[in-house]
DNA sequence: CGCTAAGTCAATCAATCGTTTGATTCGGCT
DNA sequence: AGCCGAATCAAACGATTGATTGACTTAGCG
């Protein structure tokens, strides 16, 4: 609601406000890093300085808080679906905006960051929240995805095949996040400074181009009659 | 302490050795379903059809048991590797072999698929036991991808772009099981059936292949002299 | 049989968890 | 001033956690 940056000082009696804004930044940051289970209200509060009761006190309870923290601290899906669903781009250019948006929360601050590596930890270890986020974030975003690739597979309705693409062109973007740490440990290289993530953007589009373009080779070797896919 | 296969005393107990592998098997399953904080002894315990103290009987403690479930019950990542690195395969069989690593899990019992599991979340949730499995499994794993790679694309040393080829490829077999869930909710169909994960192996050395002629290209149409990535 | 050790069990420990309570303090109001 | 509600705080609640205790049972062996 209140998009108040959160480093103002501790006053005495300030603003209501403003301790609810910082157990919120406060709990998305450990709550990213270390889950839900393995973060204890105490900890919370005295990242955000204020006192344990503050958190029954604004969100009613722990899970309060950390549904607070997931939904109200990150970008809107349209933002990130605008980025490649325009229909004028190019599919170089809407594979782009797809990469964009899983590579621009790793430079950009913590904050963002945070959000991300909450999301696929839900992925893990889903407590209700993720079935939500699927329906209203990822199943709108992987039907944009698939609508353009069906446009530029030149076909009027998606299929399992498309579906199946979309799922692998949107994977590889999922991994930048998830394999973080491993990649960090194979190749530290890849992942640093700004300059190694824009290598990263290219090589994804270069690759989900690739794989466009076999997926539309594969259709155009087919023989007419089998356009059916197996159950 | 004890529980150590060196010792060779008759079996005092008949059971004796039962319970051990009972409590791993539930403890595999039910840290792989909740995760290692959510899930408590008397769980597990009560899972295996044993009694509380036995844990730490067999294992010390509560952390000792989960090492255990984690190390004792997985594949050896020989045998994955031996799957995909012979020089005398060709790049789609070296490719096949890599994913069918990945898709087998999710074929056979459950067993396997809680490893992966398990696997998955301890790359959110890196507890020490990942970095020694990052070093043990993963890295020989990547640099064994890698080497086929560098083979294939005609390359005497690895550098940054084949590593991060050798990273996309893996990424689309990662996000199998890190993804499943998610999958299941945006296209059910994709995952069911032993035929439906063969339609995935099918299409996912096809993608790869894709990849890798990318990087071909890519490589070929580069100035002589510009070999050199940046830092 | 008697002895030892492995294995099992209910009961309990101290610690920590999320949550609640009740008192207190401050800002804004008439 | 006097009052009220919002906000803060220390303290404690009951529940659950991981781990331990000590007694009991069983198996092997002289």
């Amino acid at each position: 609601m209140k998009a108040a940056p959160t480093d103002l000082p501790r006053h005495a009696r300030s603003d209501g406000e403003q301790s609810r804004a910082r157990l919120l930044h406060s709990a998305l940051g450990l709550f990213a890093q270390h889950g839900f289970a393995k973060t204890s209200t105490r900890q919370i509060a005295e990242a955000a300085g204020t006192n344990l009761a503050a958190i029954s006190y604004y969100f009613g309870d722990k899970a309060g808080l950390y549904r607070a923290a997931f939904f109200e601290l990150q970008g809107k899906p349209e933002d990130d679906i605008a980025r490649f669903s325009n229909p004028a781009l190019s599919l170089r250019e809407a594979l782009r905006g797809v990469y964009v948006g899983f590579l621009e929360p790793l430079k950009q601050g913590e904050l963002t960051r945070c959000c991300m590596t909450l999301h696929m930890r839900e992925m893990l270890e889903p407590t209700g929240l993720w079935e939500e986020e699927i329906k209203q974030g990822i199943k709108p975003m992987h039907e944009a995805l698939v609508a353009v690739l069906c446009r530029h597979l030149g076909l009027k309705r998606a299929d399992d095949d498309v579906r199946r693409l979309a799922i692998c062109v949107a994977a590889l973007g999922v991994h930048l996040h998830v394999g973080r740490d491993v990649t960090d440990a194979l190749a530290p290289r890849l992942n640093a400074g700004a300059k190694a993530l824009d290598q990263w953007a290219d090589r994804l589009v270069m690759y989900a181009e690739a794989m466009v373009s076999a997926e539309t080779q594969r259709r155009a070797n087919l023989p007419r009659a089998a356009n059916k896919e197996s159950a």
